[in-house]
DNA sequence: CCGGTTTACTAAATCGGTTTAGTAAATGAA
DNA sequence: TTCATTTACTAAACCGATTTAGTAAACCGG
């Protein structure tokens, strides 16, 4: 015997399906109270549970929508997540999360997944690599946020960090300690934010009259991070300062640290884009640029949900500050 | 205008929509080349994009199974989500994770969130609040698979550690480098692991003649960790080694050390139970204990889906053993 | 006590697919 | 040439809800 459906209630307590549903979306004014407690008797007699599928089907709404994140080993993708679910779960919807592991293909296959489960709207953590796709959904007037990254030549709602200043801001810091050799080392520059902390970081030098080395700009793919901050570190004038572009490359510029036996925060100042979890345990401490995830999640979640409402909104970025976070590992410059 | 259905696409192409089904659903022979060309042509003209909720309603599996994790936090909930997750696409189904947040009205909310939503089978790392429901789960034969935690009096498929034999042989190397006074923390004695760990924990000491001193045993909750800890090294006779019940009581350890200026390796030994990712950034180098996360994760998701294709399959625990990692924590002991 | 309103319902259509049973035309064997 | 089979489809029922239009009975004011 299958399950029981509303039929069975029904059936039971001697109404039609109509009047069962009407209880169920408690609209009571169309119903006795006799009948409603023969309803209420009913379905708990026989455990009846509603079938969601059949509801969405009919409703053309699923309350559920989709998050797909670029990279899930990136803490601030997890605290957005974590932020939008909270968000949505407030508003008695549900939040699904997906992991595009930075591959385009997954990034379409989710996007169409999603959109074949029917969910109401999707919040992307863009790789950038779908354009079409993207162009799309916002032609199609889909609800989406993209969040993070900007897609170029896309008018659509965005939810930025404010990369630029807050690069600058940590460049600044690391002057304002005496620091000249500064180097950058971010993944590469396919993506918005990666493009606009090389853009801080070179504003910044160039404000306080310092010549910028290229040599000192690594944007290079996550294995060979290490190999690039070798080559650095052979030069006749080294960096006495880095600053790490996301948490994946923070972990690079540790091990490599480890290997060549160098001590953070004394053979070199770091500063690291990103809030770690463990940044007060890493030894030492180490200065973080920490984004304003939740509150970018919630906005985000305002954006889309309003969307999916049918409100109006502003097709355009919203940009929020980061924070710089002084711990020890960017501590004044000892020698010269 | 609506989004397109296969009516449409029929109607476009000049078949019936049952017709324009079998091509979705590639049962070829039973169309001319020709139609199916037509079909072809016909969805990709109109971009249509199958409904999946309709088809579900119909075909009663959403091919999406549900995975609840008691707390997001834990990496290895993270891990072994992640191989759920691997093992169910290469099998063309999806999974979706929910956090209870070690909540049992959250889990319960989210077992009915899911059912309610058709997925086929749920992976739960329970509460073990929820005696009810889960019985209820069993008794309706739905797919379930319990992970990590043993729920008393339910014969179910469970996927879990080997929590006392693994604790069992870190207490062992505590010993075998000297400790006496080794300490054991973890969180309220609420779910199978934990007390299996405390139950490894007094084996160990037991066969090695050492007297079980109930003061260096904490259960209790996160928040309380520290002062416990306190209370410990308040002693004439602190602990010389501890081990950490999960890696959240880890981190609980690290920031009771920092603050009391204690060193961790030097001033008492630490192994933790679970994998660390910052085990070797960590000063020093922290010995953890590895649970088979990807393989738990797999063969959780092999009884599952064993479940879901009506296969039969053995009702109680599988077990998985665990490997000692040993790092610099927990040298051997100096002074006596 | 008559016509209109309110109350308390129900029947049937609908959402967008899948599936079953059936059919007309073409082919093939005797 | 005729009957059986195969080919290439279609109509309609169905999944389990929601929703619209409609109705019978009770109520009610004049």
């Amino acid at each position: 015997m299958g399950k029981t459906t509303m039929a069975d209630v029904a059936k039971k307590a001697g109404v039609s399906k109509s009047t069962v549903s009407q209880f169920l979306n408690e609209r009571y004014e169309y119903m006795s109270p006799d009948t409603r407690i023969r309803i209420e008797a009913a379905i708990d007699e026989l455990n009846y549970q509603p079938n969601y599928l059949a509801r969405s089907l009919k409703q053309k709404r699923t309350s559920t929508v989709g998050i797909i994140v670029a990279n899930i080993m990136h803490q601030f993708s997890t605290e957005v997540s974590r932020s939008v679910e909270d968000y949505f779960n407030k508003h008695n919807m549900h939040a699904i999360v997906c992991n595009a592991d930075n591959d385009p293909e997954k990034e379409k296959k989710y996007i169409e997944m999603l959109r074949a489960k029917q969910v109401d709207g999707l919040i992307i953590f863009p790789t950038a690599q779908n354009a079409d796709i993207y162009k799309n959904m916002i032609k199609e007037e889909y609800p989406v946020v993209f969040m993070d990254r900007k897609v170029p030549d896309l008018q659509a709602p965005t939810v930025v960090s404010q990369n630029i200043e807050a690069t600058y801001s940590a460049i600044q810091h690391f002057i304002d300690n005496g620091h000249e050799r500064i180097a950058i080392a971010t993944e590469p520059l396919t993506i918005s934010p990666r493009i606009e902390r090389h853009e801080g970081y070179k504003k910044a030098l160039h404000a306080n009259g310092i010549k910028i080395n290229p040599e000192f700009q690594i944007s290079t793919s996550i294995d060979k991070i290490k190999k690039e901050l070798d080559r650095l570190f052979q030069l006749d004038a080294p960096p006495t300062a880095i600053l790490a572009g996301n948490d994946i490359v923070f972990i690079e510029v540790l091990e490599f640290a480890k290997e060549k036996k160098l001590e953070v925060g004394e053979s070199f100042a770091l500063v690291v884009f990103d809030n770690i979890p463990f940044a007060h345990f890493v030894h030492p401490p180490v200065t973080t640029i920490a984004q304003s995830a939740y509150m970018m999640g919630e906005k985000a979640a305002d954006l889309l949900l309003k969307q999916i409402n049918k409100e109006q909104i502003d097709r355009h970025e919203v940009s929020f500050p980061c924070e710089l976070i002084i711990r020890d590992s960017s501590k004044r410059l000892k020698e010269k």
